[in-house]
DNA sequence: CGGCATCCGAGTAGATACTG
DNA sequence: CAGTATCTACTCGGATGCCG
């Protein structure tokens, strides 16, 4: 059996906390708690809204308020172009970002964020804040656990 | 080129508040942003924390307290046994939630978040009120742009 | 320059059977 | 009951080449 201990001072969460909580999570869950939600589209959405590129692709296009192609592929460090441009056709098919081509030789496309985009940026930010702030504790948490 | 306008009244956001979530990110990527951060510890805590599944688990632990293997299963449908116990060693390693062993016959396990669990717990419901108010309208945004 | 098509390899998920 | 072991299937990502 294992502890593990946090050395940081977090937040108290009190037990008033957990049951707010909670009665957001069965009005989320509701409907999604029937069984047979084969197809739930919450899920659909959190997949893609939730991969680990997208969120990058976002978050960077949060930061340079547009990116051409390359620039992008260059701060999103590590992705191929497939990739690429397959998250930033579905990014923008659901309405996250858009695409400005200039019909230039050589031909320029920019990317930018809708406000659709921004509005998810945000919820984004708080999450990626978080994780910023705890990603040590996290990394310490998993060596600790290792070694018992 | 496209153009999707959202059905919705969406909160405006303006330019300030643009700026803002700007300086927050510049915050962010600042020491992340220098290039050779082939390893970038966010980037693996997010990819766990943000995991599909992983989602799922604590979403659901939110909501029941306590859960058993199997009943876990059960909620979190689609998942393997397989994946199911790799995702939860992983997410107690981190911290996540806690695992109680019950040295019954037949024997009981039970799956809790931790608080620091509960804490990343807060973050995610916010994205996923977000996700749950918006997704129609992803989807049907999705589905306008296969039809252009 | 942007980015799609193709191919290929590695890793991951799923199904099933089995064990303490 | 709570997992592990094993095997297969398949998805996904990376590399490359080509075209507008």
């Amino acid at each position: 059996m294992y502890s593990i201990t946090l050395g940081i001072d977090m937040e108290t969460i009190t037990e008033n906390q957990k049951v707010r909580v909670a009665k957001k999570l069965k009005k989320m869950f509701g409907h999604m708690d029937r069984r047979q939600m084969e197809y739930c589209p919450i899920r659909d959405v959190m997949a893609l809204a939730s991969d680990k590129w997208s969120i990058l692709i976002i978050l960077y296009l949060g930061y340079y308020p547009v990116l051409r192609f390359n620039a992008l592929k260059k701060k999103v460090y590590g992705i191929s172009n497939k990739v690429l441009s397959e998250r930033l056709k579905v990014l923008e098919a659901d309405g996250y970002l858009s695409r400005k081509m200039f019909p230039e030789v050589p031909i320029r496309v920019e990317y930018g964020l809708t406000d659709f985009g921004h509005s998810y940026l945000r919820k984004l930010i708080d999450l990626s804040e978080w994780v910023t702030e705890y990603s040590d504790q996290i990394i310490s948490n998993r060596k600790n656990f290792k070694k018992a």
